[in-house]
RNA sequence: GGGCCUGUAGCUCAGUUGGUUAGAGCGCCACGUUUACACCGUGGAUGUCGGGGGUUCGAGUCCCUCCGGGCCCACCA
């Protein structure tokens, strides 16, 4: 099915722009279609590696993509065929302009999503403490997307799931090839990645090593964001803020007075009048003193909506100018229900016009209580476990026994129902001001998360980022303006994120399906892991699981001895990976005469929501690493709206799916929708768009198929200078401007622009030139030694011009291009070379293409004529008289010949000059049918 | 609250540094089976350029303001 010849060619054919070109017209089929192509041209490319990737190239001759990996959890949507084809669309262009292409593809397979999958898909859970189970087989297969509860699924060893997470993703992958190849992406399939295979893992292991080595990763104890569905810390980069519903508790809090420890019951709050102390639990009330006075006495309100979190209370907190508080500034007061005595304090974070104006700061409700904790220097009274469920050990700052009593009843409840019982007592108490009230509050979740996050005290590895370095801020900042946006306003939002970093980078995750943080500790002889002395593996040796590997100098037998060691448990963020993707897909360390021929790369395209982790931490990495840029240039696409014009959601993405698109609409006229929005805009589902992309495909066909046709199979000579009639001359002279001004967007990475210009000149080309040719072009069935000039010049010209048009249009509709290619020439239009202006204007030697449009303006005027007396196109015309203005008499002059050919003009044709338009007859270019007559309609046939 | 994008024909969108009467395609209407194409062709109708104000000889374009849509960040008392 090849064509052998150019198979073996080391550069598939290359045309250079000024050699006359003779090219054999044969197999042009009599009939058209755009069915199939994508089959045939897929197994044509692959079987003659038309996109493999030329690695003898010189970097300056690269072009270089570092291509988004997507992220292997089940489908791709509408939203991905979208933004890839603008990236092909780039990819085609450079590898015509000369450029050898690096286009490799990679899988994000490694993470939460394929965690999660494959829960659902097997229905199995991960336990790290089950032991492997040799030639395991799970208890379904292909479970699609359902969730299956935690309850059902079936415990497994980390490496029994970690085999499943392998086993599915390879057949994710393949589904996604077979997709990228059938919208017709120019991927070196040789260079294809895996973000978990083990050269991925050896990647992301030496960077951290080599950030560990130079001080840019480092371990911390601290307090974090915290997922409790997923049981793992959260970087910030993946907090997502969302509604979430809750209620405002109005609760008091007790002055201690200084003096006196008088304990009156039955303080009594005139500002409600609804404090009730019938209750038993009047000890707890500190007595108020004389209302009169104003002093202390009364209790202070705080509004809550954890009120949960009352037991982890620290401190109160109000804002230093606020004159509501400052005669308690330095005071304390004690908790209701549970008793404890803790401070008022000031703090410039706590808002005045925030709930009562003071808070209760809790270990830790919120990101302002850490705040708060770190800077007044306050104790840590921890309640919430990792499993989002409330501590179950006594806590040791509750002395009362109606406290400690209260708290291990909430011990081991989740915070949903300790709230409930705290709020109980609170009612009970008389300590809660009126009833709850409803409130929509904003809380930060992990965007894969649906439960809020919890803030625990854990020990993490972070990366520096310039979150609390400034000069490293700085540096980045300065990286961010050396990129190269399209479109450039996306810089904001690079900018914008760096600039509001709250801290480091957090890179370990407590999760299974991940690379591992490639260390050890060492156990001291006393039977404690010591962290701050990591054992580190060599270079050489990666990629290492500490879990089964042994670290050097020790024996497995030592695992979890006094004196012996641990590995760490922990693996990387999946952004500590992906944030490597031009070093694993460019050969880092494993192949530097690769690397050095692609790296730092020209292009990174994605998404414009992930441009504060993946961008950003790309950059980050290879600043840190290369002290370079990753890439020169950043495509950022836009998202896909639906008819509503709503973000298209996952759900309503695969109702359509990208496979059904490409089949039902053909893979070109898919590519021509996703081609015709422009970077960074937002784009309309549009099927009438992919409706218009198709018939510009068949319409390529079936012009070309006439365009070539006029000598039947033969020889055609692509010399310019065989074009001697002014209106082919003036065609070729606009086709130039068209060259100029495609190439132009292009290099600007504007593709909708080029699109557009080529497009236009294309209906232009079919609607009025080859009608106004196609006559002459005919030359009366004459051999091709007794072709007239004027007959050679129409075909050269229209051959000419079909040639530029289809390298034009080749970056868009890769598979009607390239088969017409195949009807005449040699090899793949994708490995020609782009057109050139140059050879075109020579030939057309200062020709106007005004001509041209003058002579489609008189065209559409004698079309008009009929239009308006309802008579076919064929009826002759047997007389007519042109108004024309002068810019465009010389014009229809030149072109009469062809245009009495188009429009039928059996009789006169004369052609007079005008100044104004006359009557109302103007048409386009002010042109005017002064008179005419017309000659018998052509009969209607039957049938 | 801070920031970015956006509003042009029924729909999807162009509209360069301000310059005649604002464009395209789809859809709609009418006509037409032309030796490329009925998955077609030809012709036609269609606008308070979101509203208001300003600068200018001249504003879709520049400035101010208001309104609508989308997104990012901050906002858990």
């Amino acid at each position: 099915m090849s064509t052998p010849s150019s198979a073996d060619a080391p550069e598939t054919t290359t045309t250079p722009p000024s050699a006359v070109v003779r090219a054999v017209v044969r197999g042009v089929p009599d009939k058209v279609s755009t069915d199939g192509l994508e089959d045939k041209y897929d197994a044509r490319w692959d079987a003659e590696q038309t996109y493999a990737f030329d690695r003898t190239r010189p970097r300056s001759e690269v072009y270089s993509i570092d291509t988004p990996p997507p992220t292997v959890s089940g489908s791709l949507h509408v939203g991905h065929v979208f933004s890839y084809t603008h990236t092909d669309v780039v990819a085609r262009y450079q590898r015509m302009r000369g450029k050898e292409v690096f286009y490799p593809m990679g899988w994000d397979d490694n993470g939460l999503p394929t965690e999660r999958r494959v829960q659902n898909y097997y229905g199995v859970r991960c336990d790290p403490t089950l032991p492997y189970t040799d030639g395991y087989e799970p208890p379904h297969e292909g479970g699609d997307g359902k969730s299956i509860k935690a309850a059902d699924q079936q415990p497994i060893s980390r490496r029994n799931f970690v085999e499943l997470c392998e086993r599915l993703t390879v057949e994710d992958e393949k589904q996604f090839e077979a997709l990228w190849r059938r919208l017709g992406l120019s991927v070196d399939w040789n260079h294809h990645y895996q973000t978990i295979s083990a050269d991925s893992r050896t990647v992301a292991q030496k960077a951290f090593l080599r950030n560990l080595q130079r001080g840019e990763a480092y371990q911390a104890e601290a307090p974090g964001l915290w997922d409790v569905t997923f049981q793992t810390a959260v970087a910030q980069a993946e907090l997502e803020a969302r509604d979430y519903p809750g209620h405002l508790h109005r609760v008091a809090f007790h002055p201690v007075s200084t003096g006196s420890t008088d304990k009156t019951t039955g303080s009594t709050d005139e500002t409600t009048g609804s404090a009730d102390k019938t209750t038993g639990s009047a000890d707890k009330t500190t007595g108020s003193t004389d209302e009169t006075t104003g002093s202390t006495a009364a209790p202070i309100y705080i509004e809550t909506t954890r009120p949960e979190l009352l037991p982890a209370c620290v401190a109160l907190i109000a804002h230093p100018d606020d004159e509501r508080y400052q005669g308690l500034f330095g005071t304390t007061v004690r908790s209701p229900l549970f008793d404890v005595e803790v401070p008022v304090l000031a703090h410039p974070a706590a808002q005045a016009d925030k709930g009562a104006g003071i808070a209760m700061c809790c270990t830790f409700g919120d990101l302002t209580d850490v705040q708060w904790w770190r800077e007044l220097d306050l104790p840590m009274r921890s309640v919430v476990r990792r499993d989002g469920r409330l501590n179950a050990e006594p806590a040791p700052w509750i002395t009362s026994p109606e406290g400690a009593a209260l708290f291990a009843e909430l011990g081991g409840k989740t915070t949903f129902s300790a709230r409930a019982l705290v709020v109980d007592a609170l009612r009970e108490s008389g300590d809660l001001d009126g009833e709850p009230v409803a409130t929509q509050r904003k809380a930060n979740f992990f965007e894969k998360g649906d439960k809020p996050l919890e803030i625990v005290t854990s020990r993490q590895w972070y990366i520096r980022n310039g979150g609390k370095d400034l000069t490293l801020r700085k540096d980045l900042l300065a990286r961010g303006e050396e990129i190269r946006f399209h479109p450039d306003f996306m810089k904001v939002r690079y900018e914008n994120w760096v600039g509001g970093l709250n801290g480091d980078w957090l890179v370990s995750r407590q999760r299974f399906f991940g690379v591992s943080i490639p260390l050890w500790y060492p156990v001291t002889d006393g039977g404690d892991v010591n962290h701050d002395a990591p054992i580190v593996p060599d270079e050489a040796s990666l990629p290492v699981d500490p879990a089964s590997d042994v670290p050097p100098g020790y024996t497995e037998d030592q695992r979890g001895e006094p004196g012996g060691f641990v590995g760490e448990a922990d693996v990387m963020d999946t952004w500590a990976t992906s944030s490597l993707t031009p070093q694993i897909a460019g050969g880092w360390e494993r192949d530097e005469d690769l690397f050095s021929r692609v790296f730092p790369m020209d292009l990174r395209p994605q998404g414009q929501d992930i441009i504060r982790t993946w961008l950003f931490s790309t950059v980050v990495r290879s600043h840190l690493e290369h002290g370079s840029l990753p890439w020169a240039n950043a495509a950022i696409s836009g998202w896909i709206l639906d008819p509503d014009r709503k973000k298209m959601s996952k759900s309503k993405g695969n109702v359509v799916t990208p496979m059904g698109l490409l089949e039902e609409h053909g893979s070109d006229a898919v590519r021509y929708w996703a081609a015709s929005a422009r970077l960074g805009t937002d784009a309309a589902f549009e099927v009438g768009q992919m409706k218009i992309g198709r018939r510009l495909a068949i319409k390529i066909l079936n012009a070309s198929k006439f365009a070539l046709a006029f000598g039947g199979d033969g020889e055609i000579v692509l010399d310019p200078a065989l074009v001697t009639e002014t209106i082919d001359r003036a065609m070729l002279a606009g086709l130039a401007d068209v060259v100029d001004r495609a190439t132009e967007s292009l290099e600007t990475y504007d593709h909708t622009r080029a699109l557009e210009t080529v497009e236009t000149f294309f209906w232009a080309f079919c609607d009025d030139y080859l009608e106004l040719v196609k006559d002459r072009a005919y030359g009366a069935g004459a051999e091709e030694e007794d072709l007239t000039q004027e007959t050679r010049s129409a075909r050269v010209a229209l051959a000419l011009g079909l040639d530029t048009m289809l390298r034009l249009f080749a970056p868009y509709v890769p598979f009607a291009t390239e088969e017409v290619w195949s009807w005449w020439r040699e090899g793949s239009v994708h490995r020609a070379p782009w057109p050139s202006a140059a050879p075109l204007r020579a030939a057309a030697e200062g020709a106007d293409p005004e001509v041209l449009a003058y002579a489609g303006y008189a065209l559409a005027a004698l079309r008009r004529l009929k239009s308006e007396a309802k008579v076919s196109m064929k009826t002759p015309i047997l007389a007519v008289e042109l108004a024309v203005p002068a810019a465009g008499v010389s014009g229809v002059e030149a072109s009469a010949v062809d245009v009495r050919n188009g429009g039928r003009v059996t009789g006169d044709l004369v052609i007079v000059e005008t100044t104004e338009g006359q009557g109302d007859a103007a048409v386009q270019g002010g042109l005017v049918v002064v008179s005419h007559e017309l000659g018998e309609p052509v009969v209607r046939k039957k049938g």
